[in-house]
RNA sequence: GGGCCCGUGGCUCAGGCGGUUAGAGCGCUCGGCUGAUAACCGGGAGGCCUCCGGUUCGAAUCCGGACGGGCCCA
């Protein structure tokens, strides 16, 4: 039997009940279980366990779980498999904290065993902690089975993908110059650096030509670190250079700088005067030899032998900025360090991996790169090198995790080779869906195209241990596949190996030359871990059988930041496994920011956290409003007003079931289904409007349009049902006896409500449970234990009538726009009134007015509706003539404008009568027909006019006797509901009331309404005289004076 | 500096194969309804559709540029 619900939408008592009723009845799994049709393989890319979940992430999965629970609702048998990606830096530099780590060797000293212990601990810990905040708002995944990036099977996944590289030719040993971070004390990959402004010298310097008097090539730079590193300048050889004789304070000079930017930089460094000597090409300063600048301070400079450095040479790659021509230090830029290998020059090594100058490097020695700017400008000015010192503000790179500004450094690295197999990660693009389509083409391409070689390892210690043993005699090396083949091939190994540092770093094999092979000691770009995550899900390779069934990924979703991540991430390591990528849709959705558009920070202030809002509003408001307020792939400004309206949404769909659940439990309902004969035209509407609803909302729906599908079930339940299916059916509620009419708005009203419930149910999982488990499961026999077991509403054709619908339509417009004359001349709802006139546009719309003739007459109080015929005239209005631009402005072009003058100017009589007529323009006549021409309308006093799209309205607003009487005695009626009210009686409960007025009208409405009033306010007895009782109150009603009294 | 996306009333968003009255919700304001009621409904005010140019008889809509925001890259 179904229950009266609760009056009050309480989202936190609802969410925790419906919480407990899935734990203790394992609903997920038995949703997920009961379907055995189409494969739909979602891989979830997996955050990384940091601990707390912010808005972005909640979006996110709340969108995946929105899908999975939509698709299970359809029938199909779902991979529901979180991720967590638990390597890497971050988590070290949490434990580094921890401990109060500064460097690498102290965390060497602390014992890498404990290190690692530490940071699994804080992985798992963190994983903990996320799961509970994802299932507090509903996100239904396979929590107790997660795939785990730290695990032994996962990071042979890993190994795996290493060694098909190794086997295809991929894998390469290589000097490059990387990102590098000196705290970390590891390369770090460009999609890990972030930019941030920095304030940094800004220099330019003189290089002193070789056997020249007083003559240099000027340079501009921001890191004066890498000037005792400087091999080579570079100039472009297409470019015009001057040797310029510049006059400063008495002191001549000659310098060398592009001829376009002599000016700029001789006015930067305050020269009085200059004159040009020579100009010559870019090309022909090449081999011009400089003397380093810092010669006497860096010892290294001077041991180096190499005829090649010091020299000039022109390279494509510089531009015309500053000054024109670039110092270049192979060991700290990628494009010197490609000069340099060109050139032949030698690579020096100045910097070491912990960003301080090495030892025996010269007067730098232990300074911190950074730290020692200051003392290296110094230098050069006392060398008189020194032509400008400034500062500037600019974007600069900085380790993601740690915050130090980064440094390019040249060092050995493993890659793999990617940009072979780029062309065909280009094609394998064009076979995704990409929603919106610009993610792939546009955007995806554009990334893909410019990628570089991966750079795979780290020099770290928290991460997947790159399987590659080196031997130290012959250099031969082996990439190991997976656990067994190690300890197959292993000289000596433990039982219960464990697959991270140190344990597999002390593993030795032998080599045929008779060496060993001692693994290489760095541990894997984390990216590589999450990049194998569609075949590691299904623990590929050492489990062949849902691979084969299931693989490659049907759906993926994640932030337009993954472009560069791990949909580029997933592309690589699918072309380097199997040549193909691995998911075939891609939604990509947008980043959660604040209400201004701007990211949400800790310095602004502005963040919101997820567990607020719900706190606030509960978890199927964060749902529903994350859902549908933005396109997915847009951002989303956040909003709190817009939270609190979605709230109130969810308050009237409460509110409907509560009126639906208040009757239906009244009259011990239960649904038998209904005959159609017994149906009413708003019956008939209700129900052809939702299977509209589920038709559109699953199209939307199965093509990716969450934020569609939400907002077409908010609108449904909002304007449909609760706005105008309830308000037509209420009167119908309210009989009391056993009544066909009532039996089947009930039906109706129980059958539409089971579809919302249904339908939404992926979007407000917690709120449609609970209705669920009390309408639905209290009265039907063979009903599911919950409504995510149940089917997805089919749309069915014969209950679908669109005619209908827009009757419904047009009634609604006609409605509003006769309560809009109304309004206009102040004539409340409560009294009705004597005729409304309607005269529609078209013969259509008039079949549509008659056929709702009795809702519109019941809705508008009126005692008499006319409909008229199309085209006829209101009686006694006058015309005036109204251009319409749809018509002239394509036949007249130019001229349109013109015409429309001519026809306002029309004599307003017998218009209709003289089309078409001919008007002079311009000396030429013009033919102006009836449909070029509309009509307005003034109308006669006692009479409000209204439009609506499809036709006019006229109220007849004439007061007689009659109406008087009925508005009074309902104005009457409406006070004594208030006091019944204010003595806060049952609504069962009799009343005796006392009316006490001078008014004859008042009276006489009394006298002649009387059973009307004895009936809706439940008195027994209502008497004219003294006012008396409990409650006595004053009322004015239209100039009157009333006293009320009431007793029960 | 480059690529992609976004820019519509105070706020959040629709519209966007070009058509003269640019919609909705919230907020504001006036009114209505009152057996879903600490709900609900209607009216109104409020917009040079970011700006500047172009195409067109006509541009929020198409094109070019600028500015602001977001993501990514250099």
């Amino acid at each position: 039997m179904i229950k009266e619900a609760e009056s009050e939408y309480r989202p936190h008592k609802i969410e925790e009940e419906v919480r407990q009723f899935w734990e203790n009845n394992d609903i997920r799994e038995k949703s997920r279980k009961s379907n055995t049709g189409e494969k739909f393989y979602f891989v979830d890319g997996p955050p990384y366990t940091t601990g707390k979940i912010h808005l972005g992430t909640t979006w996110n999965k709340i969108i995946k779980d929105s899908f999975l629970r939509f698709k299970t609702l359809n029938g199909f048998e779902v991979t529901d498999t979180p991720g967590w990606d638990m390597h890497g830096l971050p988590i070290e530099v949490k434990v580094e904290k921890k401990f109060g780590f500064e460097n690498k060797t102290q965390i060497q000293d602390f014992g890498l065993e404990n290190f690692i212990d530490e940071c699994k601990n804080f992985a798992l810990d963190y994983k903990d902690q996320m799961t509970e905040q994802f299932k507090e708002f509903g996100s239904w995944f396979d929590w107790q089975n997660p795939y785990m990036t730290m695990t032994d099977d996962y990071i042979e996944s890993v190994w795996w993908t290493t060694k098909r590289a190794e086997e295809r030719g991929l894998l390469e040993q290589g000097v490059r110059v990387n990102n590098w971070c000196p705290r970390c004390e590891t390369a770090i990959a460009d999609s890990e650096v972030e930019y941030d402004e920095i304030r940094d010298p800004s220099i330019y310097v003189k290089f002193p030509v070789k056997d020249e008097e007083n003559m240099f090539l000027v340079i501009w730079t921001t890191t004066p670190w890498t000037i005792p590193s400087n091999l080579a300048i570079g100039v472009h050889p297409g470019y015009e250079y001057s040797i310029v004789k510049a006059t400063k304070e008495n002191e001549t000079e000659k310098l060398i700088i592009a001829s376009d930017l002599i000016e700029e930089v001789l006015s930067k460094a305050r020269y009085d005067d200059y004159e040009v000597l020579e100009r010559k090409m870019g090309k022909d300063l090449e081999g011009t030899e400089y003397v380093h600048p810092l010669a006497e301070e860096v010892e290294k400079q001077r041991e180096i032998e190499n005829q090649n450095t010091h020299t000039v040479y022109s390279e494509d790659f510089v531009s015309v900025e500053k000054t024109g021509l670039v110092h270049m230090a192979p060991s700290h830029g990628e494009e010197d360090y490609k000069v340099g290998k060109k050139r032949d020059l030698p690579l020096i090594e100045i910097v070491g991996e912990n960003g301080k100058f090495i030892e025996g490097s010269g007067k730098y020695e232990s300074e911190y790169v950074r730290d020692a700017n200051p003392d290296i400008v110094e230098d050069l000015r006392k060398n008189n090198l020194l032509l400008e010192k400034n500062e500037i503000d600019h974007r600069y790179g900085f380790c993601w995790r740690c915050d130090t500004p980064i440094i390019y450094l040249a060092t050995r690295q493993w890659f793999i080779n990617v940009t072979e197999l780029k062309e065909e990660m280009v094609n394998e693009i064009d076979t995704v869906e990409w929603i919106p389509e610009w993610a792939g083409e546009s955007r995806f391409k554009d990334w893909v195209s410019n990628a570089k070689d991966w750079c795979v390892s780290r020099q770290r210690f928290w991460g997947t241990p790159l399987p590659i043993w080196l031997c130290e005699e012959c250099g031969k090396r082996e990439v190991i596949g997976n656990k067994r083949e190690l300890k197959n091939k292993a000289e000596e190994v433990s039982e219960n190996l464990e697959l991270h540092r140190p344990y597999v770093d002390k593993i030795e094999l032998a080599c045929d030359c008779g060496g060993k092979k001692n693994r290489v000691e760095d541990v894997m770009d984390v990216w590589l871990d999450s990049a194998v995550a569609s075949w590691a899900t299904l623990n590929y390779p050492k489990q062949k059988q849902n691979f084969e069934k299931l693989w490659p990924a049907d759906f993926i979703t994640e932030g337009h930041d993954q472009t560069r991540g791990w949909f580029y991430s997933q592309l690589g390591a699918g072309a380097i496994s199997f040549d193909q990528i691995p998911y075939q849709t891609v939604l990509m959705h947008g980043f959660v920011l604040d209400e201004k558009g701007r990211k949400m920070s800790k310095s602004k202030g502005n963040v919101v956290q997820p567990e607020e809002i719900i706190e606030k509003f509960g978890s199927d408001t964060m749902r529903f409003y994350l859902l549908s307020a933005t396109a997915p792939w847009d951002d989303l400004h956040f909003s709190w007003d817009e939270c609190q309206n979605m709230r109130r949404t969810l308050n009237i769909f409460w509110n409907v079931y509560k009126f639906a659940t208040t009757y239906m439990s009244i009259d011990n309902f239960s649904p038998e289904g209904y005959r159609d004969l017994d149906l009413n035209l708003e019956d008939k509407w209700i129900l052809s409007k939702s299977q509209s609803l589920i038709k559109e909302a699953k199209k939307a729906m199965d093509n990716y349009q969450v934020h569609e599908y939400s907002r077409k079930i908010e609108e449904f339940i909002l304007e449909d049902l609760s706005r105008w299916y309830v308000r037509l059916i209420r009167d119908r509620t309210w009989v009391e006896a056993e009544a066909e009419e009532k039996k089947s708005a009930y039906e109706v009203l129980y059958k539409v409500l089971k579809r919302s419930i249904i339908l939404s149910s992926p979007i407000i999982p917690f709120i449609t449970e609970k209705m669920y488990s009390n309408l639905i499961k209290n009265v039907e026999t063979d009903t599911k234990q919950s409504v995510h077991i149940d089917e997805f509403p089919k749309y069915n054709e014969n209950e679908h009538f669109p005619e209908l619908e827009e009757t419904m339509r047009i009634t609604r417009n006609a409605i509003e726009a006769a309560s809009h004359a109304r309004q206009k001349e102040e004539m409340k709802l409560r009294w009705p009134v004597k005729k409304i006139t309607i005269i529609p546009d078209n013969q259509e719309t008039k079949q549509h007015l008659k056929n709702s003739a009795a809702i519109m007459k019941d809705q508008t109080n009126t005692y008499k509706l006319n409909i008229l015929e199309p085209g006829k005239q209101y009686p006694n209005l006058k015309t005036q003539p109204k251009p319409n631009y749809d018509i002239i402005g394509p036949k007249f072009k130019q001229d349109a404008e013109k015409v429309a003058q001519k026809i306002e100017n029309l004599d307003p009589n017998n218009l209709e009568q003289k089309f078409p007529q001919t008007v002079i323009l311009n000396g030429s006549e013009k033919e102006i027909t009836k449909e070029m021409v509309e009509f307005d309308k003034v109308v006669p006093q006692n009479i409000s006019k209204s439009e609506f799209s499809e036709g006019k309205v006229f109220v007849d607003l004439e007061i007689t006797e009659k109406i008087r009487n009925e508005g009074l005695a309902r104005e009457l009626v409406r006070r004594i509901q208030e006091m019944r009210k204010e003595l806060e009686l049952d609504v069962e409960e009799d009343i005796k009331a006392y009316i006490e007025t001078d008014s004859q009208e008042i009276k006489e409405a009394l006298t002649t309404w009387k059973d009307h009033i004895n009936h809706e306010t439940r008195a027994k007895k209502l008497e004219l005289g003294k006012s008396k009782g409990d409650l006595v109150k004053t009322w004015e009603i239209e100039d009157y004076e009333i006293k009320i009294g009431i007793e029960n």
